[in-house]
DNA sequence: AGGGCTTATTACCTTTTTATGACAAACTTC
DNA sequence: GAAGTTTGTCATAAAAAGGTAATAAGCCCT
């Protein structure tokens, strides 16, 4: 699942401007709001997928609102997460009558922030990875961890894994040996770019058992493509 | 198995007034105690099925409380999960042998505590699925703990048996070692992980025998997956 | 055709991951 | 409370995976 939504409930423009640009950076599709009234229209016509509330607002107070938002049945499933200044509020947030799935005591590291909405995104089941990806007869399973072509299945070590997934889920597009590192080994590996050739030449040794080598690409100069087109 | 019985003990009113009405909400039979003392007398009067425990309470703490009471034969069978406030208290909770069965960090969504404490009962044998399980020649008897293959019938030990449940009821999926720790032994034990191997390794032993130990199969880098399909 | 560059292929070695057997503590059972 | 189970941990063996470098093969241009 991609393009997941959150709404930046904040009247503070400082720190609404921080919240958005950390979002941003942490792959989410962040929109703001300055208080509960404006919020409320953009639930409405763009609902978001998560809501970063403040807990003091002009107006309509965060936590109000919050607990009215719990009170439709349409928004009740849609996760909050309250933002608090350290203080008295503190204990009263634990009590959670607000129905708030977590809180946040201000000051708090993106880091910190970005993991917590994670966690309250897997558990309320917002982030579904696709249990199957199909393309042509080449199926993989996530969930059963396992690539199968027509009726049989391939043996695959992890990396192979991993990279099938990612070439599955970007077909048709060429990328270059630094590109595929950083998406399918992370950032912060580092080996050489030439590694790649090697891994590219066993996923097309296991396809080549079932005539299938031929999906993987390469664009010379370039890198390389999975297609099912030649 | 209806009329579940789940005694709510906490020292804060709102608290525990709200625990009391989002399990209502669920179809429990909550009773609430403000404190230790209170919460023996409902014990022995009116033995619940689970007990939603707070870690900090007035006079004896919850955490003490509890470690008595698994002591006692008598109640050692009683589920217990620990309410806590996110903290340092965190990681002693993990770590530190209290006996409860599963712990949860206020502020928690409602929903995710009922879920909690179905997973709890369950694992607990208070909620009565089916009295069998099959899977291919393969049947769990729930009521015997024993596992059945073709027409011979096996003991399993309790750990080989909660396994080989779990197993046999999520069949074709890949579970990390961590994810099968939490959920056959329960999210507040603390055990290594290498430990799954060794008890995998005592199941396929016995399946061994019947020639069905590919049935528990390695992915290796991922975890464990148990499949009639290879 | 040949030089220069890019990719393919293979072999090797290191690191990582899993399997397995033994042991001791904890727990049951009689 | 003694004998037998059960279960977590460790040490070691075994297996698999992953990275690198060396060499072969291929492509493109003049």
């Amino acid at each position: 699942m991609s393009s997941l939504k959150i709404l930046v409930v904040e009247d503070e423009d400082a720190i609404r401007g921080m919240l958005i640009m950390v979002l941003q950076q942490a792959g989410f599709f962040p929109t703001a709001a300055k208080d509960a009234e404006e919020a409320q229209n953009i639930i409405h016509d763009n609902p978001p997928d998560l809501i970063l509330l403040d807990w003091m607002l002009p107006g309509i107070s965060g936590v109000e609102w919050a607990r009215r938002l719990k009170k439709e049945p349409i928004y009740s499933d849609l996760p909050i997460i309250l933002l608090t200044a350290r203080g008295e509020e503190e204990d009263k947030v634990r009590g959670l009558e607000i129905g708030a799935d977590d809180y946040m005591t201000k000051p708090f590291s993106p880091k910190e922030l970005v993991a917590r909405i994670h966690a309250v995104l897997r558990r309320s089941g917002k982030i579904l990875g696709q249990a199957q990806i199909c393309l042509g007869d080449l199926i993989l399973d996530i969930d059963q961890h396992r690539l199968i072509i027509g009726d049989r299945q391939l043996e695959v070590s992890p990396t192979e894994f991993r990279l099938m997934h990612f070439f599955m889920t970007h077909p048709d597009k060429v990328y270059t040996r630094t590109q595929l590192l950083d998406q399918v080994w992370g950032r912060s590996v580092y080996i050489e770019e030439r590694t790649i050739d090697v891994h590219i030449r066993r996923l097309r040794k296991i396809l080549e058992e079932y005539g299938r080598d031929d999906l993987v690409q390469t664009v010379r100069g370039f890198g390389y493509r999975f297609s099912m087109v030649d």
